[in-house]
DNA sequence: TGATGTGTTCTGCT
DNA sequence: AAGCAGAACACATC
């Protein structure tokens, strides 16, 4: 599943392959949901917008991906559960669930690469903006901070201003940007705290704690290319390799690395949660 | 065959 | 107002 740090490892592997190259030819074979041309655009169609475009460079907000193009227009994306970006040879048989492909001038590039926007679960989407409008759409104007570049006070601040469970908060893109099932349960494990305490009940010294651990999780994580539990893979196809880090999430029925009891998994604010019943107490 | 899980958005409830 | 639950989305996997 794409958070954040498997999301900025895609992000990585865009501007390793793509950034410079201009758009020569756009195919689309997906649903009118998956692919959103802003209405600025008039109904015009994403292929055509998108024909002689060069990109210029590639961003990420929270778990969305920004893809800057010449004439101030942003592609941006959101894989969800499945959705990839894809690099390869001309020549590889087109994937039933290749939503949308993108071919590029040869110029001085010889690669015959294309870029495939692939998801078996349909829930990605590709949305067309003009640059100006797009962080005003629904989906990235409410994002919270990101966690790579909050501060241990905003932070603190942050969690006391309400209060609700932790780990749905840390779930919650709007509160937080970019965490997702897996880190959120991972830096709660690390900070030894219930993921049902109310974030505003969590003293200081725990607080500042699961600040330093999520910041060190992601940038590890992202140090490993992600995590490849179910299907990820980055731009170039390679699996992560932050999995075999894990110490709570998917451990279910395994000892914890602490204390040997059991992780347990439990339905918590509607998602699973793994965690340490006895290092994690409420 | 049917339940499950996954991120996000939406609706409706308290 | 804020937070929560549940549904919906689409599909593979078990």
């Amino acid at each position: 599943m794409p958070e954040l740090p498997e999301v900025e490892t895609v992000v990585r592997g865009l501007r390793k392959t793509v950034v410079g190259l201009t758009i020569s030819k756009v195919r689309t074979n997906a649903p009118a949901a998956s692919i959103v041309v802003g209405e600025s655009f008039k109904g015009r169609s994403f292929s055509s917008i998108l024909n002689g475009k060069t990109i210029q460079d590639v961003t990420r907000r929270g778990k969305n991906i920004l893809i800057n193009l010449s004439d101030n227009i942003t592609l941006w994306s959101h894989l969800k559960m499945t959705g990839r970006f894809l690099y390869v040879s001309q020549k590889s048989p087109v994937q039933k669930h290749d939503l949308a492909i993108f071919d590029f001038n040869d110029g001085s590039i010889k690669s015959g690469n294309q870029l495939r926007f692939n998801d078996t679960r349909r829930f990605g989407r590709l949305r067309l903006y003009r640059s100006c409008e797009v962080n005003n759409q629904k989906g990235l104007k409410e994002l919270g901070p990101e966690p790579l570049e909050i501060s241990s006070a905003e932070f603190i601040k942050l969690f006391s201003s309400t209060s609700r469970m932790v780990k749905p908060a840390l779930l919650d893109q709007s509160f937080i940007a970019g965490i997702g099932n897996i880190y959120a349960d991972e830096s709660l494990f690390l900070s030894k705290i219930h993921p049902q305490k109310l974030t505003n009940k969590i003293s200081r010294k725990k607080l500042l704690q699961l600040h330093r651990h999520f910041k060190r999780i992601l940038t590890k994580a992202i140090n490993n290319m992600g995590t490849s539990v179910d299907s990820y893979q980055g731009v170039n196809g390679q699996p992560g390799s932050f999995q075999k880090y894990l110490k709570a999430y998917d451990r279910e029925g395994k000892p914890c690395i602490f204390c040997a009891h059991k992780i347990v998994r439990e339905k918590i604010g509607s998602r699973s949660a793994h965690y340490c019943p006895r290092c994690q107490r409420l």
